[in-house]
DNA sequence: GCGTAGATTGAGACCGGTCTCAATGCGTTT
DNA sequence: AAACGCATTGAGACCGGTCTCAATCTACGC
């Protein structure tokens, strides 16, 4: 009689109900797996068989055989983030109808952690993996799992050279709108702020580390050049994660600078905590807009002008064309791109005289 | 040549190995997996035959002899809500440094959801399970889980008959400090909210569905008690996820009721919102307090006065203690319980006259 | 030069399922 | 009554590792 490792007691098997019901294993199997057929009486004995003796299926076993293991691999940054917690939400329900599971890995935007998540979830013969993708520029981590042919689904962000299915906002399109806004109260000098790491000052045409910034950049920088505005990289400041927000954020008060576009929300936080110690009020002295519409930015006051993104969609979208390819869809490659929305509120004003 | 049944690739395995090598399963298996002994020039032959040929190991065939999966499933309310979110991070990095990975599911509160995540991620042979129980006085769904043996810690709440480890906050301490707060304030007429489904009104002595809830709400009375308060259970007002916040707050703002706890961030944030819908002025007509340190409650206008949690901790350290099981650590169960923290801020002031 | 301890290696069972294929049984057709 | 089709059942290989145990090899002591 096998014997569980782990606690020392014994966990009951196809085997064990089998002789109990006095049939072979593999009818035993047929009943207790829900495949094949057998008559009615055998069924009968084998289910009471398996109810008195306390059966309970060996998943693990079962996807030795199959090759399916059920469950999907999601990496993200960092689950504590709200924006991941969310897009995870999204992810779970859609998996879990259709009968998966995830196991959950955050990358912290790591490279490495990435490429050994991934590692990690291939050897745990998951169905597929999930991704909001550390770097866009450098996609070897993921190579490993693109190479060994399993089904994998970015979200947030692209990368290049990989080919799988993507599900990403429409960043450079809600980038533009919300920076008009500021444009449109009649701002010319208008900072960028990102906590995403560069080699130097941002110059036009540099390729950034994540697409969506990417993309919410060139947006950014291609309406303040439409609006005529010189020069328009120089707003832009990254590195914000090395420099701190609030160190960027007082040298951009230092230089006249009358609104601010924050990255994402937790940058946006940041950045509103820090005008708020230093005594500058918003909008009359700055304007300040984010993206994703966060629960404090329709709390604080002033409640923030943001964009919003559909992102319980991201995760739950991705997760829907990850389950097809799982299901062995052939289809050509899908790129998915959500519209983001503007959302007004009190943070923009006019700049100051 | 065995072939994957996902994508018809055939995977490399220890047997591929050890015929390139020109050594027996055993001894291929052996330095692969990094047990037994092996004489250099063979560990370097099965080595560069493993690189070779890419051999990447298949954990879950590992598992099957050797019973154990390193990874751990974690089960809760709501993986979007901040609380579960950061403690799901803190477990999650203490499971990471231990080499474990953890299966998320979300419950939603929901017995039967519970029940069948812990049929999940038993039949996927976790290591082990953290859960913050849906219900404390109904433990029926976490029976499985204990009965088969598989360690199991409780975070945030506890369940009665469940001898396991927990880890769950001082609410009791907690919640009779922050009540304290409004009452040195002046305030008489305070309310206590909480979405926890109760059959009726709350009545002194009842149990509540939730531990953390039951002793906040105990903490809560017994600081009014202490004040000389008359029949403090009725201002206990239960339900509010059926009832609707908003319409819970409209009701004690008719019966001039002059402060509230809030019995979560997001309970606090509702009854926020309401308050500023209606035109009531925190703190000059009504004073608001809540448990969590949310972020939104110190970017609100005023910024609340919390009683914040170590909610990081609560993972973290329920990770620390299920894995010194799963180790095989037959210590006596352990109740770990962690203190709260008042935050005091301006969301407090004497009740109007 | 021989015995023996210790290191190295291999054969094959095992974990708990699935799956293929052949054997058996039974009702129907001719 | 022989032949046939279909449903039901069982034997045993297989998935990819680990592990036990015995066989072989090596070096050392006397």
């Amino acid at each position: 009689m096998p014997v569980d490792p782990l606690n020392g007691r014994r966990e009951v098997t196809v085997s064990d109900v089998a002789a109990a019901a006095k049939v072979s294993k593999a009818t035993a199997a047929r009943v207790l797996g829900g495949y094949g057929a057998a008559s009615e009486a055998v069924r009968d004995r084998v289910h009471t068989a398996a109810d008195e003796l306390g059966y309970h299926p060996n998943a693990l076993a079962k996807t030795m055989t199959t090759g399916r293991s059920n469950s999907i691999g999601i990496i993200v940054g960092d689950i504590e983030n709200p924006f991941f917690a969310q897009a995870t939400r999204g992810a779970a329900d859609v998996a879990k109808a259709a009968g998966y599971d995830l196991i959950l890995l955050n990358s912290d935007e790591q490279a490495d952690a990435e490429q050994n998540a991934i590692s990690v979830l291939l050897a745990k013969r998951v169905d597929g993996i999930l991704v909001a993708p550390a770097s866009t520029t450098d996609p070897s981590s993921l190579r490993e799992a693109v190479e060994r042919g399993r089904p994998l689904v970015l979200f947030d962000r692209v990368a290049d050279g990989v080919d799988v299915d993507t599900v990403v906002a429409d960043n450079l399109a809600g980038s533009r709108q919300l920076t008009q806004v500021l444009l449109d109260a009649g701002h010319r000098r208008i900072a960028f702020v990102s906590t995403i790491a560069h080699v130097s000052g941002y110059r036009i045409g540099d390729r950034l580390g994540s697409s969506s910034v990417d993309d919410r950049v060139r947006g950014f920088v291609g309406a303040l050049d439409d609006a005529g505005i010189h020069d328009p990289a120089r707003f832009v400041h990254l590195n914000a994660r090395r420099d701190g927000v609030h160190a960027i954020v007082r040298r951009l008060i230092d230089d006249d600078i009358t609104a601010i576009v924050a990255s994402d929300s937790l940058i946006g936080q940041a950045a509103f905590r820090e005008l708020r110690t230093l005594g500058v009020r918003i909008p009359t002295d700055v304007s300040l807009v984010a993206f994703d519409d966060a629960d404090w930015t329709s709390l604080a006051a002033p409640a923030l002008t943001v964009m919003s993104q559909p992102i319980h969609e991201f995760g739950a979208e991705a997760a829907r064309l990850l389950i097809r390819r799982i299901a062995g869809d052939r289809a050509p490659i899908e790129h998915v791109v959500l519209a983001q929305r503007l959302v007004e509120r009190e943070s923009v004003a006019p700049p100051p005289a």
